[in-house]
RNA sequence: GCGGAUGUGGCGAAAUUGGUAGACGCACUAGACUUAGGAUCUAGCGCCGCGAGGCAUGGGGGUUCGAGUCCCUCCAUCCGCACCA
């Protein structure tokens, strides 16, 4: 009987769909394990064998958990929203929620395929209203949330308001030190203020400490999607989406206070098990920093610039300062004469795009014309304006030391400033000192001391002469939180009088109303705001960002048709932590960080009982494509093979890898390959082959290198295709797709296939196991075992390959052995383990059966052979009882002939045994 | 520039704590069975050498009886951040 994996997997799928075999309760008496794939973004290309390594690896793992005895929830569902599907409809004229089922329809479909073991009852979507109804929910209650500095934690913006009647805000200042109360002018007020402010004037301050604001602030513009994008989503100064340009401008936004949980997102790596790229990639987008601020008055103003600097240390070598060309006092500091060169230099700064500016790092600036004064000695310094001052940063103004800094060492030789030492033969005037070892000279009463010494030192006089401080630095932004489109979730939200109000719970969901055009409204509004239904209530015309939906998702899935909550306490309190969390690395500094800011505000507030959402994180690796390129002769419809190109003057084109063998072109598939678009095309071939060139990229529909996962299941089966994608190599690693060693799999299972079938049907015996078989399946079992604990599913496979061969050679068709195997096969090829079990008699399913237990003993071996080096080499190996003591031993190896050799008359200086199974002599 | 990772046959890769480097698979070679095979089976397969043996884990150095693994140093590739004071 032959495998016939087509008839055996359709039949396993139907049979699980029918009987609901993955649906997982939420009350049980088993511990629970929680393993999740990061959803996917339902995009229109569909799957290709990429997508689904990271979900093959979790569904192993989830099987694997659950024949371990644990209720396992594992679900699927698919972050919906977002600028593509909009994109979609702005070119073909389709409502999003139409092409965003199809795909949607499509990627199940494709799943299906595969033989996942999702619970689809609790699958979530976050486009839809019973979703995004707790979106806006959890929305709400950001927006009605402050973040208690003196607790550190979020609270009901109620309390403060309390504290406000009570207090004023003595115990909460407001965040930004900036802002002023329109009807006082200050930042402080009393209770009795707050009693005297107008609605309005309270509702502007409340805004300042809400969790979820609008306010007005530089955004990342991008005209071409026209909407704002969060930081993580422009690369290099481009959207990550498409590559736009992407420009700086001024627009009343919404954001998340993301930054009052600076701290904690950085505390609470220590507590999850991520890699250290992934902890090093989030704690440099959160960046902090400490250091201190210093004030530096003007001559001739009562004006006094703020510098924030990481090495107060240093301050004897200042040498000039820097604002960035948007600081706000520019215009009181710059005097006369310079003002004409800075009007100059700041047009050339706007001038100059986000990308030129990465792109080129000119040392630029210009001179004020000011100068300030050194806290200490008084000296005069240079205050210059240059664009390598961030104004977003610190306090958008540096003390420049160009002995101890090299950007500001640059500057200084460029423009010739004076340059003071003060690190003694350290420093060359070639290049800054920018050790932490170095000590300082030339500096006052820091003079001898290190770095930390000197800060200290000089932070202390600081105070003592109100000129400075302690302060701490984040690089990270409040998070943009609104786009200017249609496809995202509407904002719980009504405008009066310039003031949001939060909708009540009752008016939830607020439902994305239909629209015909999705071309944006008036003044960078979104498309809502040609919808008159909408803007005559006032509502917000913005939509939530992509990040969103999927910010909260993995609480959803533990409770995910419930009406009167997001999630029950009973729920998150059963299901816990994420224990297991695959996806990709492009995830590191914004779905995670939001999701964990999310869970930390809902942790907070009462609403689940633990503040970091992911226990563990296990990134897969990206596949990449393996593109073939054919080499087309300049103006003609020749194409030239890749070894004589060379001669000719070619274009390269992208050729479809699908009608590539390796690297040689079939001709024939070729001419008919896009509509026979090439049917008339000439070859000059090398040896009778037309040979392509190759390169690795990313894998994409345009580059037609993507490999589609239907074909190669429906060539070799799921089961065969789940074990050849774990089979590549260990998953985190990145990889070239390369479909050749699929065979090599397929025919593992056609083996094993063999050791239940012969000819004529099933040849499975009752036969006690012999000492050798039991060995094969009990070294099997525990390297399977000890494989799928540590993500290392390659050599799991390579494991089931060897004691496959193993069986085979041995000629054992025993159930003892095969039925324990069958089990440990079930999470990797879980259609081919239940049609075996069925056929060997047993009752139930084999999602169920308990998993063998490893037993040392039948490893245990009667006689053991020896490796035996000498200094260290292998010269020779010896079987040896046993039972035999190490003098004996010894003395037997001294009596062997390749050693007496080796040694000659060199005296033995030691013996050496080394795990009792392995001889060194040293001579 | 900073941070992280990786480097082992023709290829994908193993080697979990320093202990017989190259398991397993692909490709390749020879053979068997076949009308045939892109089916199946057997054997071979790091390099040099007839052999004994020697040389091999990016290069160089070190620690050790023993190093792919630990330390120093240099090189290459990939990823992330990028004027963050």
């Amino acid at each position: 009987m032959e495998y016939n994996f087509r008839e055996i997997e359709k039949k396993w799928q139907q049979h699980w769909q029918q009987t609901q075999a993955y649906k997982v309760s939420n009350t049980s008496h088993k511990p629970k394990f929680y393993v999740l794939d990061m959803f996917p973004y339902p995009s229109g290309a569909g799957l290709h064998v990429g997508h689904p390594l990271g979900y093959i690896a979790s569904d192993i793992f989830a099987r694997y958990k659950r024949l371990k005895g644990f209720n396992v929830l594992h679900p699927m569902g698919y972050d919906a929203f977002g600028l593509p599907a909009e994109q979609y409809a702005l070119e073909h004229g389709v409502h999003p929620s139409v092409s965003t089922e199809q795909n949607i329809n499509n990627f199940r479909k494709q799943l299906d395929n595969i033989g996942f073991s999702y619970d689809w009852s609790r699958e979530v979507i976050t486009s839809e209203p019973a979703y995004y109804k707790w979106t806006q929910w959890i929305f709400l209650q950001l927006f009605k949330s402050f973040y208690n500095r003196t607790l550190n934690k979020a609270q009901s913006i109620d309390v403060l308001v309390n504290d406000f009647v009570q207090n004023g805000n003595i115990n909460h200042p407001i965040p930004d030190e900036n802002f002023v109360i329109p009807e006082t002018g200050k930042n402080q007020f009393s209770a009795a203020e707050w009693a005297q402010f107008s609605d309005h004037t309270r509702e502007l301050i409340l805004l300042e400490y809400r969790l979820a604001f609008c306010g007005y602030g530089e955004v990342n513009w991008c005209e071409a999607l026209g909407t704002v994008l969060a930081n993580d989503e422009v690369v290099n100064g481009v959207s990550e989406r498409g590559g736009h340009p992407v420009v700086k401008k001024k627009l009343r936004q919404w954001y998340l206070r993301i930054t009052e949980y600076a701290d904690r997102l950085l505390e609470g790596l220590e507590t999850v098990d991520f890699s250290d790229a992934m902890k090093d990639m989030q704690s440099n987008w959160i960046g902090k920093s400490t250091g201190a601020e210093v004030q530096f008055a003007i001559e001739g103003s009562s004006r006094s610039i703020t510098v924030y600097t990481t090495r107060p240390d240093t301050i004897f070598g200042v040498d000039f300062i820097v604002l960035a060309p948007e600081h706000e006092w520019l215009p009181e500091i710059v005097t006369n004469a310079q003002n004409d060169a800075v009007i100059q230099y700041i047009d050339y700064v706007k001038s100059r795009s986000e990308r030129e500016r990465i792109a080129e790092k000119k040392i630029s600036g210009v001179f004020t014309g000011s100068y300030a004064l050194h806290p200490f000695t008084g000296k005069k310094i240079p205050i210059w304006i240059s664009e390598y001052v961030l104004a977003g940063y610190g306090t958008g103004a540096i003390m420049a030391v160009p002995s101890g800094d090299e950007r500001d060492h640059r500057f200084a030789k460029h423009f010739n400033i004076p340059i003071t030492n003060i690190f003694g033969e350290a420093y060359t005037g070639e290049e800054a000192v920018t050790t932490k070892e170095a000590v300082l000279h030339n500096s006052d009463f820091l003079t001898g001391l290190n770095v930390n010494a000197a800060a200290n030192a000089v932070i202390e006089r600081l105070l003592a002469k109100g000129r400075g401080k302690k302060k701490t630095n984040f690089k990270i932004r409040d998070a943009a939180f609104s786009r200017q489109r249609y496809w995202g979730e509407p904002f719980p939200i009504q405008w009066k009088n310039d003031i949001p109000y939060p909708l009540s719970e009752a008016q939830l969901p607020l439902k994305l109303p239909y629209v015909e055009s999705y071309k944006p409204g008036p003044e960078g509004d979104g498309p809502l705001a040609n919808i008159e239904a909408w803007t005559e209530n006032n509502y917000e015309t913005n939509t939530m960002p992509g990040y969103a939906g999927s910010s909260w998702y993995f609480l959803r899935f533990m409770d995910p048709h419930n009406t009167q909550a997001f999630c029950s306490q009973q729920a998150s309190a059963y299901w816990n932590q994420v224990d297991i969390y695959i996806g990709g690395t492009e995830h590191a500094v914004g779905h995670l960080l939001y999701s964990r800011m999310w869970t930390k505000f809902l942790f907070d507030r009462g609403w689940i009982g633990h503040d970091e959402p992911f226990k563990k994180l296990v990134n897969q690796g990206m596949i990449q494509g393996s593109s073939r390129f054919v080499y087309r002769i300049h103006g003609t419809n020749t194409f030239v093979s890749h070894g004589l190109k060379d001669k000719y003057t070619t274009n390269t084109l992208h050729v479809d890898v699908n009608i590539v063998d390796g690297v040689e072109l079939d001709i024939t598939l070729f001419k008919t390959w896009k509509n026979a678009e090439f049917a008339d095309a000439q070859f000059i071939l090398e040896n009778g082959k037309y040979i392509c060139g190759t390169e690795v990229e990313k894998m994409s529909k345009s580059k037609f290198n993507t490999i589609n996962p239907d074909q190669l299941v429906e060539k070799y089966g799921a089961d065969t295709f789940r074990m050849y994608e774990m089979f590549l190599g260990p998953i985190e690693q990145s990889k070239p797709w390369d479909t050749k060693g699929i065979e090599g799999v397929h025919r593992f299972l056609k083996k094993l296939w063999r050791l239940f079938y012969g000819e004529s049907g099933l040849i499975v015996t009752d036969d006690e196991p012999t000492a050798d078989e039991w060995k094969a399946l009990h070294k099997t079992i525990k390297k399977v075992e000890e494989d799928t604990e540590r993500f290392s599913f390659n050599t799991a496979v390579s494991a089931f390959m060897v004691c496959v061969n193993e069986l085979t050679d041995m000629q054992c068709h025993k159930k003892a052995i095969l039925q324990p195997l069958l089990i440990l096969l079930t999470p990797f090829a879980p259609h081919l383990a239940e049609e075996l079990w069925k056929a060997l008699g047993n009752a139930g399913s084999i999602l169920d059966a308990p998993y063998p237990a490893f037993d040392e003993k039948y490893l245990i071996e009667s006689s053991k052979s020896y490796p035996v080096s000498i200094n260290g080499k292998l010269r020779t190996t010896m079987l040896l009882p046993l039972n035999a003591t190490q003098t004996e031993v010894e003395a037997e190896v001294l009596k062997n002939e390749v050693v007496q050799k080796w040694m000659e008359d060199k005296p033995l200086k030691k013996f050496i045994f080394v795990k009792g199974k392995m001889i060194n002599l040293v001579i």
